[in-house]
Order: C-alpha cells, then sequence, then structure tokens
DNA sequence: CGCGTAATTATACGCTTGCATAATTAACCT
DNA sequence: AGGTTAATTATGCAAGCGTATAATTACGCG
C-alpha cells in the first residue's frame, strides 16, 4: 500500500537530450530575462523537470552555463558561415558579411546572450578559454576567407597582410551586429547589410556590392 | 546615560558627494566582480557607509543602477571626445579613432560595465532611453566631424552621404573597443589604433594615418 | 550652549538563491 | 514477471538578497 501523493508522474530520457533540453531552457532564459533570470528553479520549469534533477546532468549551475556558452557560441560561428555561400570568393564573403548583421545571427536575443555571458567570461578560466577559441574560430576562417578574395584580384594574401584585414572587418562586423541587437529600432530594414558591405568592400580595397546575389 | 554600544562614527556629507560616492562604488563594483557582485551591502562598504543609507539617497537599488549607467556613458562619450584636439578636422578625427580604442576608454572594466548594464538595458525604460541617448550623441558627434573631414576635401557632406558613413566608422571603433577590452591579451601594443586609423580612412577614402600626431 | 532635525547606523523581516539529501519510480535485464 | 538500479521527484537548509523601520548622532541655528 504506497501513499501515493500527487507525485509528479515522468519519463526516463537520455543524458544527451536532457541535458540538451536543459541547455537551451538556459540559452532562452539569459536570452529573454538576463543572466538574473536564469535561477536554477526557472530553468527547471522551462525544461520541464524538477531542479534536483539539474544536480544531477550538471554538478554545479556553473556546468551548465559553460555549456550553454559554448553551444550558443558554437552555433553562432556555424549558422554564420553556414550562409557564406557563393560560387567566387568574393560572393561568399558578400554572402557572410550580410549574414552576420542579418537575423537570426543578429537579432536582440543573441547579443543579451553574449552581454550577458561576457560578465562570467572575465571571472571563469575556462569561459575565458571558450570566448578566446570562439573569437579566434571565427576571425581565423574568416581570415582565409580574405586571402582567398585577394588571391582572386592577384593581390598579397600573405598572413601579414591579412591579419589586420580580418581584425578590422571582424570589428566592423561585430560593431553593426551589437548596434543592430541591442538598438533594433535605429536603423531600417537592411541598412546595416548594406553598411556592412559597403565599409567591408572600402577596407578591403574593392567593391563587394551586389556580389553576394551574383551567380 | 547613553548605552553606548560600539556604535560607528560617522560624518554629514552632501547629498551630492554621498550620491557620487556610491556611484562610484557601484561602478567599481559591476567593473570588477559583475552585476551579480554588486550588492547593496558591498556597495555600502565599498563607500564606506552602512546599507541604508543607500535607501536614503536612492529609493531603489534600481535608481541607483542607473544613475550609474547614466554617469559612466556619458563619461565614456566626454572622455573620447576631450582628446579628439587638433589643428584640423582630419586631425581632430583621427585622435579620435584612436583615443576610442586606447585606455582609459577602451580597458576590460569600461567593456564589463556596458557589458553588465546591456541586460538591464532591455528591460528597464529609461536604461533603454539612457542607451538610446548615450549611442546617438556619440554618433551624432561623430557625423558631424565625418562631415567637416568632408567638406575640408570639397567632397558632398550632407546627412543622406555621412550618417551610414558614421554608423560604419562607429561600428569599427565599437567593434575594436570591445575586442581590445574583451580579449586584451589578443593585440599588441598599437595595433588596434593603426588598425583603426587606416580602417576609418578606407571607409571615408582617405588616408588619415599619421595625421594624429600633425601639428 | 542646548535644541531640533536631517543624516546615519542598526536591526530585522520575508524571499529567493544554489545545493544537498532522502524518497520514489520508470525502464531495463535475465 | 519481478528484482535492480539509475533517473527523477520531493523536501529541506543555510546563506545572501533587497527593503523596511526604529534607534542614534552629528551638526547648524537661535
Amino acid at each position: 500500500m504506497t501513499v501515493q501523493g500527487d507525485r509528479r508522474k515522468f519519463r526516463r530520457e537520455g543524458a544527451d537530450q536532457r541535458k540538451e533540453a536543459l541547455v537551451r531552457a538556459t540559452l532562452g532564459l539569459i536570452a529573454e530575462e538576463g543572466v538574473r533570470g536564469a535561477t536554477v528553479r526557472a530553468i527547471a520549469e522551462r525544461a520541464e523537470v524538477t531542479q534536483g534533477l539539474i544536480r544531477h546532468y550538471f554538478s554545479t549551475k556553473e556546468d551548465l552555463v559553460l555549456a550553454a556558452y559554448t553551444q550558443h557560441m558554437d552555433a553562432l560561428t556555424e549558422q554564420t558561415f553556414a550562409k557564406a555561400e557563393g560560387a567566387t570568393p568574393r560572393a561568399r564573403l558578400a554572402a557572410l558579411v550580410v549574414a552576420s548583421v542579418t537575423p537570426p545571427v543578429a537579432d536582440a536575443g543573441s547579443v543579451a546572450l553574449w552581454a550577458g555571458f561576457l560578465t562570467q567570461v572575465r571571472q571563469d578560466a575556462r569561459m575565458q578559454e571558450v570566448h578566446a577559441r570562439s573569437y579566434h574560430g571565427f576571425r581565423d576562417r574568416l581570415e582565409a576567407l580574405i586571402a582567398e578574395v585577394l588571391a582572386q584580384d592577384g593581390r598579397a594574401a600573405d598572413s601579414r597582410d591579412c591579419r589586420p584585414l580580418a581584425i578590422a572587418c571582424n570589428a566592423v562586423i561585430d560593431g553593426l551586429w551589437l548596434e543592430g541587437g541591442a538598438l533594433p529600432d535605429a536603423f531600417q530594414e537592411g541598412e546595416l547589410a548594406a553598411i556592412a558591405v559597403q565599409s567591408v568592400g572600402a577596407i578591403l580595397g574593392m567593391n563587394l556590392t551586389g556580389t553576394e546575389a551574383q551567380e
């Protein structure tokens, strides 16, 4: 004769699915409510489990946040480069630039997420590592693409020349990404994309406008 | 016969001085420990008062944070433009660009502060207002300076042309400011400044290099 | 000099937080 | 089938949070 209170029914799930659900819940909460809103209880509720389960999969909340940060940054880079398609290197670069300042990569939630994590990046060595890896990962791929574009034009394309260009292009992209996400109403539809393509073209000394649609 | 416990001695101060001390303590804590570390108790301790006094000057902690944010952003803009001196508009622009990506404007604390506040910007209408005012304040002054520079070269300088240029230049500056602050060890001394001057020059279609030292 | 009052301290309350631990139960194994 | 065990829930705890309120005290003013 069991007491049979109104104890909650549940299904057992694989560790990976549960972890991912918890990570998703964490990201959603930080994006919408800020780091402050991402409490253990709120995360559990959004993932439709009870709070104790979090401890079963992540030995501490810090670990969960680290996992969430890693996934978010990886997804951001991947999402951006996935759209960098085209016949010519120049077209791929233009497409990449446009994708960087256009939803879903550039939106208020992504920026809020990024900013929310930055605080913890300064205090947690593991977070710092993910941050550095993510930044360099993006920039190195950007530098490689820039090198391709320059080579196509018969211009010097070794790293000494390309590195500062990549840093500069990355900065414009980041700046516009940030401002678009933090102040969405300050710009017209497509305005940021046009400015981004124009500016990256200027920095590289070539005309990139229109190339994202070519071929 | 007073009980005379070891009650803390204190000095009375003007409202302005106390408010400013509390604001300074708040900014310092957010920069160093993150928003999480800026508790009422920690702020009071750093300002060398007891926590009750905060409520005497700010009716809520939110108000204190708003005051701190306002002061920080205003100081940042002011600090930057204060260094934008020079005989020619071109020299002033170059100096402004360099100052934007050089300490004390660009440093880890300032960036951390900015990121820490961004969360609250999305949730508090008053914070949002300060954010928008601060961004546009900086960009409008930048646009005016760009217009001067273009006019000197005999180029068109109305707002339709200058606005996108100002947005783009602002973005490079912000991007480099951000990356320098968030990842200080990834760049060499002066590297960001050189890239910034180079890139802004490219965007505006002119050579800005070296002008910050001229005259 | 002593009185009044605003500035400051002291204390406490109710809530939320992250984390620990014990009780339960769904699903797999033979 | 039924026992085993890992996944999940339920409950509790100590610490820290922002805020409220009452008790003190420094200081200007007559």
